[in-house]
DNA sequence: ATGATGCACACT
DNA sequence: GTGTGCATCATG
């Protein structure tokens, strides 16, 4: 009785396809194989076993497995199960979803912070009272594992102590725990605390790791070697035996989405994880998703409070100051700030949400700007490097002397950049330390490691930079944060504008004043009456969201509906405008009534890197509705598909550029 | 996805 | 008559 296999391939397409073997030792649904497929070898993934060939197929048409790769299983039932789940719910292929869920090479390879292994973590003996009310909520017998909780608590409220015990609880009681972090790199303190909390019970997935390596963390996870698992949105498919708890701190951070297909969210998954192999959930932040925030307001999600700091902290003092009659980037109010810090022998954050020195270059007369040949975006100005750089293709051109279009020779700055404000605040400050980290710094010698161990010794007076200093570094030192211009993306075409300027600038908010009183914020605006600014520095979430979910509630925006975006990229304007029509008229009639379609459209930024880009969102009040249509339609749409254009599809799509 | 195939127009 | 380009097809 010889028996056969079904594969799948990391290819949009969703068939299987069947192949025999002739050691059938080493084959196994759930381990991966190299086959012929087509007129070359590929890898697949074993996903069924079957006694006869497929209808129609005969026999010797079956090729044979060329080698099993995988001695151990790498997917079990469970792990079969998600793909296949994850592949109908984010319209991909169940081999696309497969090849997601493991640690496979081609990863960008990320600067590791320094390594401080010998600097461990003493366990805080004892905790606040929030604390152990919060831990004492999720610990308690009584829970249903399908009660989810949220620890809502301001920046250095011990959320993470309380992550801890939990996970420490679950781990007593034999269970496993996945904790999920936002990115590694930029979460390196809470990843090594775990580390060294809970030593080699704990395995870290982090992207700085060779895939090898990764492999065999894996596969020490599968064997329940590691019942706790720390890493970035894809460790949320650690195959952990006996799951019992998922950690997701930092809830609001956009990098729980993934960037491609499939394009899956973290807390999706975890969520339906959880609810398969029954295991709790909590996630925590101090600003929380527009859509967990509802959920903690309908009750689905219960809130755990900790609304004060411990170690010492209290909240920091923040003012919005008026950039409107300021010569440069600094405010006078900021000067003194920082003066005063230095003087006290504190230290100062800096932050800009843009790279490069300014946009350059905007003609005075004509209004002509300097845009990039290949993407629909202006040139950025970068001094250090002395050319007008695209942010998007990394296209760049030398500065124009006189405008092309009017021969105007004076030069407009528009808006200003990390690298501006760097220069100025050396000419202000020349007696302070500075220093600068951000996408431009970061790759290089004396970069981020270098620079954040000088600044945690003390001996950096001043950090700026862009959204890398505003995430989980926690410096004892900061009495100081300055957010340089706060406005920096509340116009952006993009339905969470305001929540993620609202989350940002009360995230870096939190980096002062963590271990001692009397510290300091000052957001420099444009907009001083605007209310994503004035909440912001008043911390007052749920001001926010009461505004927030209202406005989203009037125009139909989620949380208060689900979104399925489809773009359409092509070289071609014609062919891309062709494809997004055919597929508009192909969804529109299986739209249901209660379902509506924005678009066709042209993508906010219209081309990236010469590529025209078309998009198309569907929504209505529930995705049942939308996303049988989308299914139903990719069905059709796939034949007979315009050549030279791509289409992605976006489920709960995160950011709308 | 990707390589194979088949058909259109071009040019030594 | 063969050569290059692109749309179409099948992959077990």
């Amino acid at each position: 009785m010889s028996s056969f296999y079904d594969l799948v391939f990391d290819i949009p397409a969703e068939q299987s396809f069947t192949y025999q073997i002739d050691d059938k030792e080493k084959a196994a649904v759930g381990k991966r194989a190299m086959v012929p497929l087509g007129r070359r070898d590929c890898l697949g993934y074993i996903i069924a076993e079957r006694e006869n060939p497929p209808d129609g197929v005969k026999p010797e048409a079956l090729k044979k497995i060329r080698r099993v790769v995988d001695d151990k299983i790498l997917f079990d039932e469970k792990s079969l199960e998600l793909a296949r789940w994850m592949a109908r719910f984010y319209l991909c292929s169940t081999g696309q979803a497969l090849s997601a869920m493991i640690p496979s090479g081609r990863r960008v390879i990320v600067p590791v912070l320094p390594d401080d292994e010998n600097e461990v973590t003493v366990p805080t003996l004892c905790i606040s009272d929030e604390q152990a009310d919060a831990l004492r909520a999720i610990t308690s017998k009584k829970n249903d594992p399908s009660q989810m909780f949220y620890l809502y608590g301001v920046t250095g409220s011990g959320k993470t102590e309380v992550f801890i015990r939990a996970a420490q609880h679950m781990l007593d009681a034999g269970k496993s725990v996945i904790y999920l972090v936002p990115e590694i790199s930029l979460t390196h303190q809470t990843a090594l605390m775990i580390g060294s909390r809970f030593g080699s019970q704990s395995a870290t997935l982090h992207s700085a790791m060779t895939p090898s390596a990764r492999l065999a963390e894996w596969m020490r996870i599968r064997k329940g070697e590691a019942p706790i698992v720390v890493g970035p949105r894809s460790a949320v498919f650690a195959p952990v035996p006996n799951l019992g708890l998922i950690i997701i701190d930092e809830e609001h951070d956009g990098s729980y989405k993934s960037g491609n297909t499939p394009r899956y969210h973290a807390r999706q998954i975890a969520l339906k994880r959880c609810s398969q192999e029954g295991a709790h959930l909590v996630m925590g932040s101090a600003t929380p998703s527009a859509e967990a925030w509802k959920l903690m307001a309908d009750g689905s999600i219960k809130r755990l409070n900790l609304s004060r700091r411990i170690s010492g902290g209290g909240m920091p003092e923040i003012k919005a100051v008026s950039l409107a009659k300021t010569d440069g980037c600094l405010t006078k109010e900021l000067k003194d700030e920082i003066i005063k810090t230095s003087q006290m022998g504190k230290q100062t954050i800096l932050f800009l949400n843009r790279r490069g020195f300014a946009h350059f270059y905007q003609c005075p007369d004509c209004g002509w700007e300097q845009s990039c040949k290949r993407c629909s975006v202006s040139l950025t100005w970068h001094k250090s490097k002395g050319r007008c750089i695209c942010h998007y293709c990394g296209y760049s051109e030398a500065p124009p002397a006189s405008c092309p279009k009017c021969g105007c020779v004076q030069a407009g700055y528009r808006g200003f950049g990390t690298e501006m404000i760097e220069d100025e605040v050396r000419r202000t400050f020349p007696d302070l330390m500075i220093r600068r980290i951000d996408a431009d710094t970061a790759g290089k010698r004396g970069g981020l490691e270098d620079t954040l161990l000088l600044f945690k010794s003390g001996m950096i007076d001043i950090l700026l930079g862009t959204q890398m200093v505003a995430k989980g570094l926690n410096f004892p030192g900061v009495r100081l944060v300055g957010v340089v211009f706060a406005d920096t993306g509340l116009h952006l075409p993009d339905f969470r504008a305001a929540e993620r300027t609202f989350s940002l600038i009360v995230q870096v908010a939190g980096r002062a004043g963590r271990y001692f009183p009397d510290s300091k914020v000052i957001v420099q605006t444009l907009r001083m009456d605007d209310p994503v600014i004035t909440r912001s520095c008043a911390l007052d979430v749920s001001g926010f969201f009461d505004a927030e979910l209202n406005q989203r509630k009037a125009l139909g925006f989620p949380p208060y509906s689900r979104l399925i975006r489809f773009t359409i990229r092509s070289k071609e304007e014609k062919r891309a405008e062709a494809a997004i029509t055919r597929l508009a008229k192909l969804i529109r009639p299986m739209l249901p009534k209660e379902a509506d379609m924005l678009g066709p459209a042209e993508c906010p930024i219209g081309v990236i890197n010469t590529n025209y880009r078309k998009q198309l969102i569907l929504r209505s009040a529930s995705m049942g509705a939308i996303h049988a249509a989308s299914e139903e339609a990719l069905l059709h749409y796939e034949k007979g598909k315009d050549a030279k254009t791509y289409l992605e599809v976006d489920v709960d799509p995160v950011s709308m550029l």
